[in-house]
DNA sequence: CGCTTGACACCGT
DNA sequence: AACGGTGCCAAGC
């Protein structure tokens, strides 16, 4: 039983809908629990490529954070916009208005 | 079993 | 409003 903290996370990331992001503290949030830096390393090891959408998962202050695939950041902007998600200065526009809230 | 690290968050200055 | 330092939780060595 995959009842794992990582598995937990890929579960709840693969759930957001394109075109909308959401935050690691968001995603801790969501798992009772204030885990959002093992948040990111899960991510950070994200077995599952693009099954598990990581590069909507950003700050909460609205800034980009970071991105271990190829490409880096910049890749993952190239994305979010591709999803309809404008970023300007390594900070999300309308970041309230694309957010997510988690079911919990 | 214990210390260090990390794709962050929060508070103080 | 911006920058720096400190704290939280889980995974890895």
């Amino acid at each position: 039983m995959p009842s794992k903290f990582c598995d937990k996370v890929y579960g709840i990331i693969k759930k957001i809908p394109p075109g909308r992001i959401t935050t690691y503290k968001e995603v801790a949030r969501c798992l009772n629990t204030r885990a959002y830096r093992a948040v990111g390393a899960a991510l950070k090891a994200n077995p599952h490529a693009p099954e598990v959408p990581c590069h909507r998962v950003v700050k909460s202050d609205g800034s980009i954070g970071g991105y271990s695939a190829k490409g880096g950041v910049k890749k993952k902007i190239m994305i979010l916009e591709d999803e309809g998600v404008h970023v300007c200065g390594g900070r999300i526009d309308s970041f309230k208005r694309r957010f997510f809230r988690l079911g919990k």
